[in-house]
Parts: structure tokens; C-alpha cells; sequence
DNA sequence: AAATAAAGACTACATGTGTAGCCCAAAAGG
DNA sequence: CCTTTTGGGCTACACATGTAGTCTTTATTT
């Protein structure tokens, strides 16, 4: 169970969460911009953590007026694998096992209900 | 959500985890030991490794006739950490969000069926 | 066009991580 | 007791990360 994609530092995940955020390519303006509940980086901080980023191949950047970026990896194909590197490294590679150990401690009782019903569809 | 336990980085992991995986005290030797199915690591290697987890808090050691370390985080007390953090980033802080994925993406039949048996209990 | 505001290119620098080498002391074995 | 093996203490060093500062170049606005 390699790493299929470039592992992502802390800092550089909120910029990628930024791109995730939003529909469509952001400049450093508007990533900035996106940020800014959480962060006030300077321009230099995140174009350097976006440059990154693109040498680790999990954004692009067209040219225009400026560049544009945008996640080269999808938000969801990256939690996957994310989840997947918790599982093997504390739940013993099963995913059942993690969430039965959340459905005992994590979980309200209209997350049981609802998870119930999911499990309704046999399938 | 800050962090309560130190970060504890990927190397250091090992060793925690070769710390967990036997009941007891261990000393370098025994680590080394215990760490020989997935690592060769230089003793020297080891030794930083445990004194940087030291400098963290996040093991005791006790000297005998040599230092014997014992993990003063349980596993179960980081895989939780560590969990939550995930579902934080990736899972809008919820678990039963989570859950809903795993249980759409990763389970098995057995696991649904297991788990239907658990929710049953309503408790 | 001159002044401002944004974005890009580089450089920087402290701290964290992965992995060890070296030398010395202590323990174990003959 | 002398040799070999282990463990401890330091130092080292390259690469990753967090966070910027400084120029330069563009675009935008009077």
C-alpha cells in the first residue's frame, strides 16, 4: 500500500482545501481571498506552498493574464487515500474496524439511525 | 480543535507502534527487535528516534541497568487524535459523514452485516 | 504616462524529519 | 580479566516545511 499520491504538508492542504472550496481555477488573488477565514498568508507564502504543490504534480497552472490553478487531485480521491493510510496504520487495514470503534464512541444516536437506514439496501 | 498530543511524525510512528505492540516496558534492543519485520534501522537511528518521542512526552523511560521505554499515549487515545483530525479535514467534522463513506466505499458485506448486528443494540 | 496594486521569481532561514556515524561505557561471555 | 556486543551521548547532514522579504514585471486606475 504505496502512497499513490504526493503526500500534502499541513500548510499546503489549506491551500488545496482553498482550490477544493471553489468551483473552477483561482489565481493567487482569489486563493488568497478564499483563505482568509482562515489564514492571512502573504502573497510570497502562498505562491511559494502553490509552487510546491505543482512540483508535487497535484495542481496545474495556466497562463493568462496570470496563472490559474487548479487541483490536479480531487478532494475526495485524496480523503480516500488519507482514510485509507489511517486505517492501515491504526485499525489494522480494516475499515470495519474503524467504524465500528466510531459508531461506538463517535457516533449520535441520529447517526445511528440514519446509518440504519443506509444499511436498509442490503447492498 | 488544537492539537492535545504532539505530533509525532511518520519515523517516530514506528517506533510507537513497535512501543504498543508488546505489553511492557521495552528497551532499544527489544524496539529493534520488535521493529525487524518492517525496518532495519541502525541502533543510533533508533535511539534518536526514541529521545526525540521523549523531548514530545510522548514515552517514559526508566533506567535499569539500561533505559527501558514505556509509551505514556495509548494507542487508542492517538488513533482517536488522529482520527478526529481527519474527519476535520476532510469529513466537515463529521464522523458519521465518515461512516456514510466508509460504509458506501470500503465495507464489505460481512462488515455491513456486523455492523447492523451492532446497531441493533440501540444501546 | 505616472502612480498603485498584484503577481511572479528568487532567496532566506529556523525548525522538523529521516537516517546514521563515532566514540565511550557497561554488560556478557569465554 | 580481556574481548565482543549493546546501549547511550553527540554530531552530522540532506531534504521537507512554515513563513516571509525583496526585487521585478504587469496590470489597473487616476
Amino acid at each position: 500500500m504505496k502512497q499513490l499520491i504526493q503526500k500534502i504538508s499541513d500548510a499546503e492542504l489549506e491551500i488545496m482545501q482553498a482550490l477544493w472550496s471553489v468551483e473552477g481555477p483561482q489565481n493567487i488573488g482569489q486563493i488568497r481571498q478564499t483563505l482568509s477565514k482562515t489564514t492571512s498568508w502573504e502573497n510570497s507564502t502562498v505562491k511559494t506552498l502553490v509552487t510546491r504543490l505543482w512540483k508535487k504534480g497535484v495542481l496545474k497552472q495556466e497562463k493568462r493574464e496570470v496563472f490559474y490553478y487548479t487541483p490536479l487531485v480531487s478532494r475526495e480521491d485524496y480523503a480516500r487515500e488519507v482514510t485509507g493510510n489511517l486505517i492501515d496504520r491504526f485499525y489494522r487495514g480494516s475499515a470495519g474496524s474503524l467504524v465500528a470503534s466510531l459508531v461506538r464512541h463517535s457516533l449520535s444516536e441520529e447517526d445511528r439511525e440514519e446509518l440504519r437506514e443506509i444499511l436498509k439496501g442490503g447492498d
